[in-house]
DNA sequence: TAATAATGTAAAGTATATTTGTCATAATAG
DNA sequence: CTATTATGACAAATATACTTTACATTATTA
């Protein structure tokens, strides 16, 4: 799975740090989202999907390996 | 988190067993999951996206306690 | 340049998703 | 009614998300 959330995050202008607490989780979540080296929860996809206000489908993608 | 998976099953007419397979997962993941005893991952809610031609977030929703 | 903020990452621990196996019950077909 | 299929649910085992702590590196700013 791919994802757009650093585009997401730059186009809120916010860091890690601040996206983390917006949505309740750890820095180090959102570092590891962005970075591919976990899947989230589809409850962390939609409180994304509520603070872009986009739906998850814009920022989440299926890819081959999944 | 609420979820509208077995509204969406009955559209497509097939059982919890051929849901699973169509996904990948195992029947007992998706009685669990219309049954909200946990919560899935955003690949699983993708490819749920992808067979119900529908985006996340028009079967999963946000709740209170989320 | 020096100080500070932001990011990348890793390890250890906890929480929870998912599998496999199993059983009980409800619904449906013969 | 009987056999079969579909569903609900639980327990144990495994996989993985997420937290906390910690440290190194990369910007950014004074």
């Amino acid at each position: 799975m791919e994802n757009r959330i650093k585009i997401e995050r730059a186009i809120l202008d916010i860091t890690q740090e601040e996206l983390a607490q917006k949505i309740g989780v750890s820095r180090q979540t959102i570092n590891s989202i962005e970075a591919n080296r976990y899947v989230p929860s589809t409850v962390l996809a939609l409180k994304l999907s509520e603070l872009f206000n986009k739906p998850v489908n814009d920022f989440f993608k299926l890819t081959e390996d999944d």
